[in-house]
DNA sequence: TATGGTTTTGGGCAATCGTCCAAGTCGATC
DNA sequence: GATCGACTTGGACGATTGCCCAAAACCATA
């Protein structure tokens, strides 16, 4: 069989994906066009469909790959922060790296709105968000010894992912957003006696 | 003159940015076109460019003007809640009727994103959404009694709208998220003795 | 060297796009 | 009724789109 001419298939085909994330990235979801990858990819404008089924498809696999990827690197080194206090700082100093209109960033908000409208995707999506949160919120209960109600944790964790894309979104728009300021109420929200014990409805 | 004949010209704008707003929710930012803007409001194909230069100047002002109404409308109802912990409930109680595939929200997101890559849209997305924090801010100060460092009311704010975005954005993934079980940790962010005394950077 | 499957090529197809424009309609003023 | 400007009409233009396909190129095997 052509076992090792497939090498070459599968090398154009990791080259599609590479080019399809930068586009995404620099052109927005519905900006990339399958002329603009393969030309980008260095490849003949029919490539792309013998890889892939449509545009959707790869655009789908391009995307989700890389936002795979950054979200576990970012969660892992969470969890690598000795305590949640100075873990939201380190996050918070993180997110200041992303100038807003970074390829990375906003290659995740190009997914997070196309996944509204492509049923596919968002399973994919709402997959890699969930994966993070029960991330985030096991490394809180681990590192602050949540002694609250249970499921306290995991608020404090959907809360602070979603303040991260916030400010990811927001970032945006302001690039100058002093992100280290928000320091403070992000800590009192993952400290640890920062919860009433009763309370709620 | 012809003054009178003005009404006809004002009706068919205000058409066509309700049918332009309807349908960025819809088929998002670049699922939009002249025609099927055209088509909805009832009118001849042409009559987009009569009164508006481009597409882009058409949908920016009808995402604009929806936006603003929103946000303003949101704060301004936050800012007759009598306390900041009671105000956050009532605010995560408002986002729960967002199912994420709801038009209105749908739009904002895509307004954000449309934002990084168009620098007019993204001047008045950022003017605001500035309005909006120091609204928030100012509603903390007051109610809250925010006795902390200067800047502590500005920068729970600044957290509370970008988590306020970012739930939204997962509920777009996850209708299902039970937002009312997040009331804790935002509460005690927005407590004014939830901060620390010294601390910081 | 012949063979057969994998991969690549480059153009073709129908559809849609934003924009434009000459002609037509409408309503108010004279 | 005539006149004039504001407004609307519907089609035309070139460009671009996703997708497709017959033919060529490539490469490991026989």
């Amino acid at each position: 069989m052509a076992e090792a001419s497939a090498d070459r298939g599968r090398t154009t085909r990791q080259r599609l994906l590479g080019a399809a994330a930068a586009l995404i990235a620099e052109a927005g979801w519905s900006g990339v066009s399958t002329r603009m990858v393969a030309e980008r990819a260095g490849v003949a404008p029919g490539v792309v469909h013998y890889h892939f089924a449509s545009l959707p498809d790869l655009l789908i696999a391009a995307s989700t790959g890389v936002a795979r990827a950054m979200l576990e690197e970012l969660t892992g080194r969470l969890g690598e922060q000795p305590d949640p206090e100075t873990g939201v700082e380190w996050l918070l100093g993180e997110l200041s790296r992303y100038t807003g209109t970074d390829p990375a960033s906003l290659l995740i908000v190009e997914m997070y709105l196309a996944a509204a409208r492509l049923p596919d995707l968002r399973d994919l999506l709402q997959e890699i968000v969930a994966d993070s949160r029960d991330r985030v919120a096991a490394w809180l209960r681990e590192r602050g010894s949540y002694s609250g109600r249970p499921g306290d944790a995991e608020a404090a964790a959907a809360v602070l992912v979603a303040a991260v894309d916030g400010l990811v979104l927001q970032r945006g728009l302001d690039p100058c957003l002093d992100l280290t300021a928000l320091a403070g109420p992000l800590r009192a929200m993952v400290r640890r006696d920062g919860h009433e014990e009763g309370g709620g409805t």
